[in-house]
RNA sequence: GCGCCUGUAGCUCAGCAGGAUAGAGCAACGGCCUUCUAAGCCGUAGGCCCGGGGUUCGAAUCCCUGCAGGCGCGCCA
């Protein structure tokens, strides 16, 4: 049930305007006292040759009244339409309780594949929180995604090839063993990398014999390609942990090296079709009639480059997997890469290059400046998980110390709040790391909407209702109940809009949003103790809240807890 | 220099295919636990929506321009 499409049904027959122009008109009064719908009758004025207020007017009288509003008024160029409380609570009711495999889920995407390039981390440096918002951002889009019926192929493109693999076999070589990396991979790996920075200034030396262990590997040398298997296994082996934490996994973890008996045929493709120009010994294809800097393909010495694989890439996932559409989870720095990147494919004359998004997000930084993992300026992922875990735990020792599992509640809610504070803004904007602001678990946080959660959960349990349905729900009408019940319906729109701009912070707001309405319905109503009528009606409100709660919560990638 | 992005309360941000008095959270201050989880709720205070022009019946929202900050602009990814 929507009751704009009702409105504007109801409307079309008494006015100029269309379905789909009113519908775009309609809009929500920015106070309920005004209504809950208004048509602001401005623009109808020019063409009818009358003060907005008559035409208001006029439309009032003519209109056939919907049931489902109970009364319409004009004030100065609107007309209000005020819902009829009750028969909305039974309506909306039914639509949430009615629907099983969770409100707002749909099929529009049944048949559709969507590729997800998220993540992409690199193999040899450390996991740390410049990594988060692609991380999570790319999850919560592929279960976005999966909600509307989509298939999704999240894919982990890995930086698994490169000089830094050079660089770390002379460091490893020179300053470290297998057993001490073996030992703590991670850490051991990141003071190689440091070290080598460091020494590297001092001696020059250091980098050529770095290009001289990368040349190996690309050669197939034995000892290097073992080297490097061993490090990318490490790596790999210690990043699992994290995704394991955060509850993410991947379809594929095709990598740079994946591509790179897969980047000549491309080449010969782009020459064959004349957009291969020299310039400086180098190959590019010239985009100044696009107005962007050519698109380097070969580095004069023959070399493939960033742009090279990722075109590779694209229309290898076209091949493979025949994708709908194909979103890359990256940090704005690389718009223009991007924009080039989808420009030569279209250049190429792919028609599926409308198809790939690149889904841009803003720079992680700290308070005292940019992240460098050169000089050991990192704060790890886990790190940062273990931390908001174990104040998890304070917590709970503190104020639920009859918890049964603690473990795993300290888990859910930890890594929630990391997740959910990089989720609760839009994609586009700049972090900047605060440990205070993460470990923050009050007002909109993920902490916050999960205990609303675990509060209806509890609640259901003391009552023991298993299962409710919609008859008697016209009782739900006071304020707060009706203020939540218009933003439940709401969430099936959103869900669509944060899937149709990519960005899921607008249901992590819609997430709040329900649990402020709810807690605020909560502390100012009786439930267990009303009559039978009412009681029954509030428990099913619980319910539907608990369920839509879950599910937002889902979609961007955190546990719901039942108690904490 | 050129291009893209951002600028709203002390701080972090919603709102931006134009609509009625600009909203949250954090921090501050003051209240609410013998009753369904106080990780909660209520209240107070806090705003030339970066500046200047324009379009419009109406602009935080659209256009132009200036300022500030971030990012990018050929052999890294």
């Amino acid at each position: 049930m929507d009751v704009r499409v009702t409105l504007a049904e109801a409307l079309e027959k008494t006015c100029t305007l269309d379905k789909g122009e009113l519908m775009e008109s309609l809009e929500i009064p920015p106070d309920t006292g005004m209504g809950d719908y208004a048509l602001p009758c401005f623009k109808l004025s020019k063409a009818l040759r009358k003060s907005p207020q008559d035409i208001a007017k006029m439309l009032m009288e003519t209109i056939e009244k919907p049931d489902i509003i109970e009364s319409i008024q004009v004030q100065g160029g609107y007309l209000n339409f005020f819902l009829d409380r009750s028969k909305f609570a039974f309506e909306t009711m039914k639509s949430i309780l009615g629907a099983d495999s969770g409100y707002g889920r749909q099929d529009i995407g049944k048949g559709r594949n969507i590729c997800i390039d998220y993540s992409s981390i690199n193999i040899a440096k450390p996991f740390h929180i410049g990594h988060l918002s692609t991380t999570v951002i790319g999850n919560s889009l592929y279960r976005i995604y999966e909600f509307l019926g989509f298939n999704c192929i999240g894919i982990n493109h890995l930086g698994d090839w490169g000089t830094q693999f050079g660089k770390l076999i002379v460091a490893f070589k020179k300053w470290s063993n297998k057993e001490a990396i073996e030992k703590d991979s991670i850490n051991v790996m990141l003071q190689l990398y440091i070290k080598f920075h460091d020494e590297a200034e001092k001696d020059e030396s250091l980098d050529a014999q770095a290009r001289v262990w990368f040349k190996k590997i690309e050669d197939g040398d034995e000892e290097a390609l073992e080297l490097f298997k061993f490090f990318k296994e490490l790596t790999l082996r210690e990043v699992r942990k994290v995704y394991k934490l955060l509850g993410i996994e991947f379809d594929s973890y095709d990598g740079e090296s994946f591509y790179n008996d897969k980047m000549q045929p491309v080449i010969d493709e782009l020459r064959q079709k004349n957009l291969l120009t020299e310039s400086d010994g180098a190959y590019v294809v010239d985009l100044e009639a696009y107005k962007m800097p050519p698109c380097l393909i070969l580095k004069a010495d023959g070399a493939t480059l960033y742009a090279t694989r990722d075109i590779t890439a694209a229309k290898y996932r076209k091949e493979t997997y025949d994708f709908h559409k194909a979103l890359y989870v990256v940090a704005y720095q690389q718009n223009l890469h991007f924009a080039q990147c989808f420009k030569v494919i279209e250049l190429m004359g792919y028609p599926w290059a409308k198809d790939l998004e690149h889904v841009a997000f803003g720079m992680v930084s700290m308070e005292e400046g940019t992240l460098s993992t050169r000089k050991g300026k990192v704060v790890f992922l886990e790190d940062v998980l273990n931390k908001a875990i174990e104040k998890t735990t304070e917590i709970i020792k503190e104020k639920s110390p009859d918890l049964d599992d603690k473990e795993g509640v300290a888990k859910m809610v930890g890594v929630g709040a990391v997740v959910f504070s990089t989720l609760l803004n839009n994609r586009i904007k700049d972090i900047v790391f605060s440990y205070d602001r993460i470990l923050n678990f009050e007002g909109e946080t993920g902490p916050y909407v999960q205990y609303t959660h675990s509060r209806c959960c509890s609640l259901l349990k003391k009552a023991g209702i298993e299962d409710f349905d919609s008859d008697g729900c016209e009782v739900l009408n006071n304020d707060e109940e009706f203020a939540l019940l218009k933003l439940m319906a709401a969430f099936p729109d959103c869900v669509e809009d944060a899937c149709m701009k990519n960005e899921p912070s607008l249901i992590t707001r819609m997430a709040v949003n329900i649990a402020q309405a709810y807690n605020k319905f909560y502390f100012e109503h009786r439930i267990l103790d009303e009559a039978e009528n009412i009681c029954k009606a509030r428990l099913a409100l619980s319910f539907a809240v608990r369920n839509i709660i879950k599910d937002a919560l889902y979609l961007i990638g955190l546990e719901a807890p039942e108690r904490m």
